[in-house]
RNA sequence: GCGGGUGUAGCUCAGUCGGUUAGAGCGCUAGAUUGUGGAUCUAGAGGCCGUGGGUUCAAUCCCCAUCACUCGCCCCA
């Protein structure tokens, strides 16, 4: 043990934090029900080859961001850096093939050695979203509206934009990417050093360099539409047709494109410019032949994922955590008392918080600054009539009712 | 993994052109107010000036390293 720090990367959740983050879990799970997902939480370790195998060997999470490590049995494994893996895992492991379409909504901690920054953890949060073993693009619509509507409710659907690009079926993917190696092949002198090294390991990468040189150079590349076969656009201009359907604004991106290698068709993105450099909170995309690569029955796949932090980060409004009600005993004789009313209200369904100790003053100071919304002052007075007080920490205005008819007069502050 | 910036009280930050007792505001604790919070006043607690090394008679301040945070590259949620 060399500090009590918390490892480079993470962080512990609290307060102010903590609440947005439940407020986007909150608002996701609501989202993902409405449009009938149900939840699968899958282990967050798993084999390391489950990664291995499908984000593509040459992907720079599996080469260099994995926290992989032997356990004692002495098996290979690895905290999940991402959802996907796990969840095509679970759905072959699980024989899920025989019950498609499947749609399952999962959220929690994901883990990738990254050099920290705003917006970048080592330890973060992801809400994720998969629809297994639907091929028709009605899929890809519904994922895309779900997260639209998800960030329309979180009121940050102005600072979101919707990109979109198809990355085409295996064959157009291949053959486009033939074009491009050749094409920066003759242009290598002039290639950024990053994108030499893209250009033999992912070349379809080299498309959202940030270089000011690879920027012109890319101006003149070929174009991913150019090379899609019938299929591949028939399939983009479904997606669009769908999407213009229900009004969902997007713009299409053909230097848009993905990290991890199991992706073919739709690909997208809700970006901001309020995060710094960190400009995706949703991202995701189609996968049709990820299952099949992995050693299941051919099974087509959608989903995407989004990062909690980040979309924390950019809520405003989030409404305030629900304010307790405070029982207040006057006096050691009222304790007992004091506790069963505190235990009947809370039975009632009401949030009820009862200090440990301190004279009158010190516990309405203390409800004061839990933000309590009512005090309930209980003493020898009260208890000899039977009432308590019933002090509204807002107003300052005190009413007394029959200790009987607590619960009822309380329902305004529920 | 690469480059730049920053690390002083719980928080936000002053400060010492290197000099012996390091400050403010907010917050916290207690009291004024032993059956009533938010305001005010008073008092108090709380810092190896991120850590380790170097230079110096003397380092919180200068130098080096390291760690953490931060911005950009990279990568991505």
């Amino acid at each position: 043990m060399t500090s009590l720090k918390p490892v480079r990367g993470t962080h512990d959740l609290l307060g102010e934090d903590a609440w947005r983050h439940r407020h986007v879990v909150e608002a996701f799970r609501d989202f993902a029900g409405r449009y009938g997902f149900s939840e699968l939480a899958t282990p967050i370790f798993e084999f390391t080859e489950v990664f291995q195998r499908t984000l593509g060997e040459t992907s720079d999470v599996v080469q260099k961001e994995m926290y992989t490590f032997e356990d004692r049995g002495g098996e290979r494994v690895t905290l999940r850096p991402e959802f996907t893996a796990g969840i095509a895992r679970a759905f072959i492991s699980g024989g899920m093939a025989q019950n498609v379409p499947c749609k399952f909504f999962s959220h929690g901690p994901v883990f990738r050695y990254e050099r920290p920054q705003k917006g970048r953890l080592r330890q973060f949060h992801q809400i994720n979203l998969e629809v297994l073993g639907v091929p028709e693009n009605q899929a890809d619509v519904e994922v895309i509206a779900l997260a639209s509507d998800l960030l329309a409710d979180l009121g940050i659907g102005d600072k979101t934009t919707l990109e979109l690009n198809t990355l085409g079926d295996s064959e157009s993917r291949g053959a486009y990417r033939k074009v491009l190696v050749d094409y920066f092949s003759a242009h290598k002198g002039d290639l950024s050093d990053d994108s030499k090294a893209r250009l033999e390991r992912n070349p379809l990468r080299i498309l959202d360099s940030k270089d000011a040189g690879d920027r012109d150079l890319i101006e003149r590349a070929p174009r991913m539409a150019d090379y899609l076969n019938s299929v591949s656009a028939d399939f983009f201009a479904g997606v669009r047709e769908g999407l213009d359907r229900i009004g969902i604004t997007y713009a299409v991106n053909d230097r848009l494109v993905r990290g991890l290698d199991y992706y073919t068709h739709t690909a997208f993105e809700f970006t901001t410019t309020f995060l710094g450099a960190q400009g995706a909170v949703i991202a995701g995309g189609r996968y049709d032949g990820l299952i099949e690569q992995m050693g299941g029955k051919s099974t087509p796949g959608i989903g995407w994922a989004g990062g909690i932090e980040r979309l924390g980060m950019l809520l405003e409004d989030i409404p305030p955590p629900p304010r307790p009600l405070v029982v207040v005993p006057i006096g050691d004789g009222a304790q007992m008392l004091a506790l069963s009313l505190t235990q009947e209200l809370r039975s009632a369904g009401f949030r009820v918080d009862m200090g440990y100790r301190g004279n009158v003053g010190k516990r309405m100071k203390r409800a004061d600054r839990i933000g309590a919304r009512a005090a309930l002052l209980l003493g020898e007075d009260e208890i000899g009539q039977g009432v308590v007080k019933i002090r509204d920490l807002d107003s300052g205005d005190e009413i007394t009712v029959p200790l009987t008819d607590v619960a009822n007069r309380l329902n305004m502050y529920r």
